[in-house]
DNA sequence: CATGTTTTTGATACCGCTACCAATCCTTTG
DNA sequence: CAAAGGATTGGTAGCGGTATCAAAAACATG
């Protein structure tokens, strides 16, 4: 299951082909009356060419409605560059948006992009880097849970494979990395569900095995602290990112003689089993209880109500972490940190939260 | 959002690399004693090369961990054939497997991959169309629901431009197709909720902009006939694949003074909005209702109970697809008829299903 | 064993593009 | 105004394979 792709960017009017007899570079130089190297020249964006001989060369392109072949032009190019992208069974709806993003990042970026999954059951962490050395690859992309895996960060790291770790809580200093400020995220949407009036909110944590799950919480229990409001061990769940275990720690916590009046969950698939709990419990979301979830993953909008969420910008991430693996590749030296880009997030607000209902002690208005 | 993938497949020992100074052909042929042609062959498993030089080639490969030049070798062959994966909106999952299906078989068929996404509020047919021509692409897959719209067909036919559709009910006999067989599958999955004891079975309808809907919908249809049981119209509720269409016609359903024991949902996502209205109404699944889906997307796993449904091959649909396109592609004359693959889909039993409970005026055993 | 065939292998010529360096051209300056 | 110097442009030589056809080797046959 591993493949390689060769990309090139067709938006930038580069790319390939050869079916039938498409126009070349040479035929391009003769129609603009100029040199097949300037045609080049051209197309790279190089500043060396006079306009005038730009434009009569555009003019060319437009007409024969050119475009470099990819393969022509990594083949002269020399440098080659790959990157594996290794997933093992995220989300779908994770995957394919990664997926797309890193595709065509890839592509601009003009390396070749090797999508590999690992089923970490069945092959140990040596194979896999064993097999990616044999791939050639020369880095490796390391969405959510890999990111975290330390024992295949090590490894890599002594394969001397550079790698880019993508939403992970605490990437080490000297591994790239992408994510999101995860903490301020969660911290913002508990501010939201404080400021929304709720001041009993649970909490259903993330998989202890990824580091994010932790920022998560910190964020949340830092609002309830800045909001001076205690933060009650009882409210928490432990979760695991899964669906099931959203159902127990919803369970659990709508069980408890005074139930809270917003559940904040570490991701959607928690947030959504959290909805379903509620329903079984003649519950109405949002109005007798908020939910609210993170990630914004398809399922947010998927059920209904449609989630509450923190919206991960997982294309661009995606797109970040090829570049950002890219730039390493090419320039970095041996002294330089590993980049750590953090990219925004966004609260989005849907249907599944609202101001908790008044307390009976409070009487009408 | 264009990318275009150069693909080759590493499985194979075939790939591309040139980063520090990777071996090439002519390094094998040396280290073979043979020349760089007979490497070729041997790569390329032509049945000329006699075994016992074969051999030596091999071991030289082996030796020196020798993978061949994707470019080097798509620029050297000709024909560089580029296929569209043309996608609107489908299910993430959906999506996803189909991605990763496609461009490991186009990796394998050695073919390029645009893919490219369809925002039909946005873009007109015709734009979509002559998008496709200018980035030179000689065939386009079509996922659904975009391989029913007849609109669109009809365009890329009289812009020359070959279409496989994929998981389309009705295939015009000029259009290739790769699907499963609807109509039985939906038919098997009656014929299981029969067999188990149910004899009230509620049907939701999916999208009739889907040709796959009605040949759901003609299964259901032909079990119950065949089982001789009748066919109530008010058990049948219309939908639309979405869930939230699911929790209307899962409403309707089960508010009927004598409900069904069993609810068979045209597809996974209103099967999971059916589970919802069931359990808020306080009915145990499957306890007190036997709910199924189809598509085994990965909602049918997320929820609980997991689904009971109709598995779609999705990947290999992604592979065929491609094949079917690049055969069309190279050898298809005028006159052939359009290739209809038909592949073997797989009734997943889970948790969703269970014999109806008795009837009371049954009684114990 | 010479000769005709069939197989297998090799030599040559590019595929379309870019690296590298030489050739022009246009300025700038003494 | 000529020489010097920088800015542009062009020529040449591959990158790593494969198509094509010729050469060599192996097998058949009389």
């Amino acid at each position: 299951m591993t493949k390689i792709l060769k990309v090139s960017t067709l938006s930038d009017s580069r790319s390939s082909r050869r079916q039938r007899n498409a126009p070349t570079i040479n035929d391009v130089a003769r129609e603009a009356g100029v040199s097949p190297m300037t045609v080049s020249r051209v197309i790279n964006g190089e500043q060396v060419v006079r306009a005038a001989t730009r434009e009569k060369v555009q003019a060319a392109i437009t007409a024969l409605n050119y475009a470099p072949s990819a393969a022509a032009r990594t083949l002269a190019g020399g440098e080659e560059t790959r990157i594996g992208l290794l997933y093992s069974n995220p989300s779908s709806s994770y995957l394919s948006e990664f997926l797309v993003g890193s595709l065509d990042q890839a592509s601009r970026s003009g390396v070749d992009l090797v999508v590999e999954k690992w089923d970490d059951e069945e092959t140990s962490i040596e194979a896999v880097v064993a097999h990616l050395q044999r791939g050639r690859i020369d880095g490796v992309i390391l969405p959510p849970p890999l990111c975290d895996l330390a024992a295949l960060v090590d490894a890599l790291d002594r394969a001397g494979i550079p790698a880019v770790a993508v939403a992970t809580g605490r990437a080490p200093s000297d591994l790239a990395a992408v994510s999101i400020d995860d903490r301020h995220a969660a911290y913002e949407m508990t501010r939201h569900l404080i400021a929304l009036g709720h001041d009993r909110i649970g909490f259903i944590k993330g998989n202890p095995n990824q580091s994010a799950s932790a920022k998560r919480f910190e964020g949340y229990v830092a609002a309830l602290t800045e909001a001076g409001l205690p933060m009650r061990d009882e409210l928490v769940a432990q979760g695991y990112f899964t669906y099931r275990s959203g159902l127990d720690a919803a369970e659990h916590i709508l069980a408890l003689a005074d139930p809270p009046t917003a559940i904040f969950a570490s991701n959607d698939d928690m947030a959504a089993a959290t909805v379903a709990i509620a329903h079984r419990s003649g519950l109405d979301v949002p109005g007798d209880l908020t939910v609210c979830g993170f990630d914004d993953t398809s399922l947010a909008t998927t059920i209904w109500p449609e989630l509450t969420t923190i919206r991960q910008p997982i294309n661009a991430m995606a797109r970040a972490a090829v570049e950002v693996l890219v730039r390493q590749l090419k320039g970095r030296r041996k002294g330089d940190a590993a980049e750590h880009l953090v990219l925004d997030y966004a609260l989005i607000r849907r249907q599944s939260d609202a101001a908790p209902r008044m307390r009976p002690r409070l009487g009408g208005r």
